[in-house]
DNA sequence: TGATGCATGTATGTATACAAGAATTCAAAT
DNA sequence: ATTTGAATTCTTGTATACATACATGCATCA
């Protein structure tokens, strides 16, 4: 009964600026000071410092000292690693999805099929993406792994970004034929197939990234100005 | 060249209070007030609360609102999940490692396990502790994964307590044993029985953990009842 | 003309003041 | 004596003030 009516500014800083970051609202490199959303979202620089303190833990903010902060480029390298992170806990947790079977939560997983369906058909990206995440947290809760969501979650945080640039790019129905087959195997009780599915399903992400480094230059790296090629140094006398 | 020679009190408070509540020096249960921690450390009580802050996100401390906080007791199910990740970002990382062969790290590896039979012998867990950490972290390396270490040590958080409880126990020799066999397989290049050895190696905390549960009930419940008639009303109605 | 150093401005980092909510305690009544 | 309730006290949550460090721009010098 008693739900968290209000929670707290701070908390309500920390989710909005966490959207609007992963949904390229505020996007990668675009500088974040602390008077200003403050002033956007009409709180005391306090609960915005909060917030961006946490976003600067999960790597979604690079804070440089006293110099103020940025939302963090979308480092390949970082995505990757993240990839790396995520694919082997969702392996492993649709594997043991696979090998139970529970009527109720399976049918949950069906239901966010269709509404992965609806939303392409309506064009609708952000459903779809919704929906999507549900599923994969549902194959959690099956697995009775409900708990490694959250560690699956932080990860993905630092793929949301490219992954968003992915379905706008139209790739919706093989992800969600992907989701099908997936679902399949998992009802089936086929593990080994359904691990499978699941490594070639996560790797569409990875797959694309370089193209989408080239397609959108700005989101990948400081492009203050036009394209001087930075990149690291090449470390190069070993 | 520029290190960070002074970093800030709130990341101090923060690396402070994350090795105290690890090491079981704040104790489970206990609770954690921020005036109090603010006059311990010295400070006011704002780079604190931004500590706690972000303790609390990654479930070391317990903080209800306008409340306080606690040191957040030791769950089984949130270890049960974080042994989960771990296991299978491990396995997943020394099986890359194994395929690899760098002399350099595994040299480096090598002499953390000399630092290892050192601190048996000398009976210093913290010690074969730290070493310990330091191997895990260079398989990581070895396997071109480093980025993938600060996963690891997430999940690691929600363990540690109950490692620290395990090596108290002084299981170190049978944790060396495991070490030099891995070390063995990754430098020979057998893949599948390093991550069996993995995997056994990393079950050895969770084995443990319900006798652990049962021997130190403090951390693990709230057992504050020691001679006062507090807790919770045992909602027992007539 | 270009580079260096100083001054000024701006944003962060920390401290403190203030408000609001929760827990404890004390008192009174049954 | 137990229970209930109100008040007090302690704690957190937020705002604001102040100090410090970095950046920018201008002036001066080579």
């Amino acid at each position: 009964m008693t739900e968290k009516l209000q929670l707290s500014a701070a908390e309500r800083c920390y989710r909005i600026l966490s959207r609007k970051i992963v949904s390229l609202e505020l996007k990668p490199n675009e500088s974040v000071g602390e008077q200003a959303l403050a002033e956007l979202l009409g709180v005391s620089r306090t609960p915005v410092r909060e917030a961006l303190s946490r976003l600067s833990s999960e790597g979604l903010v690079d804070l440089r000292a006293r110099s103020g902060g940025i939302v963090s480029p979308i480092r390949p390298e970082a995505v990757r690693d993240a990839q790396f992170v995520r694919e082997n806990l969702e392996v492993a947790v649709v594997a043991e999805a696979a090998n139970r079977s529970n009527q109720r939560i399976l049918l949950a997983i069906r239901q966010t099929l269709e509404e992965q369906e609806l939303a392409i058909s309506e064009n609708n990206s952000s459903v779809f993406y919704l929906a999507d995440e549900r599923m994969h947290y549902l194959f959690c809760c099956l697995a009775g792994r409900e708990g490694v969501w959250d560690f699956i979650a932080d990860s993905k945080k630092h793929m949301d970004r490219v992954r968003r640039i992915s379905i706008q790019d139209g790739h919706l129905d093989e992800l969600l034929d992907d989701h099908h087959n997936l679902v399949d195997s998992v009802a089936a009780g086929k593990a080994a197939r359904a691990q499978e599915l699941m490594r070639s399903h996560l790797s569409r992400v990875l797959l694309n990234i370089e193209e989408y480094a080239h397609r959108f230059p700005q989101y990948f790296e400081i492009s203050d100005r036009s394209e001087t090629t930075i990149l690291k140094t090449p470390n190069a006398h070993g």
